[in-house]
DNA sequence: TTTAATTAGTACTAAAATAGTCCTCTTTAA
DNA sequence: TTAAAGAGGACTATTTTAGTACTAATTAAA
């Protein structure tokens, strides 16, 4: 189904909501009423955006958590990678040629370039793009990601 | 992740190894054994693109699969159609307007929106593209993809 | 007409991934 | 000193996925 995680989708909403922030730190307690998400789940996600320097946080009294930088300067992909670690769509495309079938696999790397095609496309969509309601995408060209460079020079 | 799964995967070995039919049929069996995957999973994945309507079947003694079409006719999307439904990113996305969220979500209908891009540019790759090593596979413009209709108007 | 080869359909089981929660520790403002 | 926060990790339950098995239907050929 080449789906997202549910958690993935969720930590979008995350970051809208904090990208809300008049400079003040959202507590994770906030957000969690804000986007009606349990507390717990949104302290997992906001936990793993500090991981992937998404997000910045504070610690003690007063303290909680601010995007660590523009909304345009966030990309899908790292939303993606911040909660499902890197975008790959095959077991054998995230591998390093451990694939049982390379012998006898007659298609090659052509899922690795799709996923790389794919990946290319979301990094060029920000979290202001998300946001935007209605608003362009990029749409990846996976075409153009399979001819091979020599085609290019 | 943003991943297919691993039958999507077979699924295609499978499908490039019946696609080098001369004319005769191949048997389940038979492509067991040149894709090397277990013959119950191979009987599985065949039944699954009789089903989509990618390979045509003959019951019986002799009996056996070929591809209902050339192999440039065939879409990485309708493999994966095949396998896992329709391709949907998030539950929203393939949803219809059941999301609990909706009255608080913030990112709309975007990740819809990619999801539709990545979705066109795999309409635009074949089975005989993913045959060719190192060839071109269109990367989906998911930026003109959230562009609302009205801008091309 | 019988048999063997072969697909169709469905149900089931086991394994893996995902979602969600909880507990303990650390930090910091009041 | 206390209470409000985040950090880290472990754990459980649920869902999904992969893989297998069984039975029925079909057909060529002996």
């Amino acid at each position: 189904m080449l789906r997202m995680s549910k958690l993935t989708d969720y930590a979008t909403l995350v970051l809208a909501q904090i990208s809300t922030s008049d400079g003040r730190l959202f507590s994770a307690h906030q957000v969690a009423i804000d986007t009606h998400l349990a507390q717990p789940t949104v302290s997992k996600l906001l936990k793993a955006l500090v991981r992937a320097g998404l997000v910045v946080s504070e610690r003690g009294a007063q303290g909680g958590y601010a995007l660590a930088r523009p909304p345009d300067e966030i990309s899908a992909a790292q939303i993606i990678d911040a909660l499902e670690g890197p975008v790959a769509i095959t077991t054998c495309s995230s591998g390093h040629g451990l694939c049982d079938f390379e012998s006898v696999c007659r298609v090659g790397g052509a899922w690795q370039r799709i996923n790389a095609g794919i990946r290319q496309a979301l990094m060029e969509v920000s979290l202001a793009d998300l946001q935007r309601r209605a608003q362009p995408l990029p749409r990846p060209n996976l075409r153009e990601a399979l001819i091979p460079p020599s085609v290019f020079q």
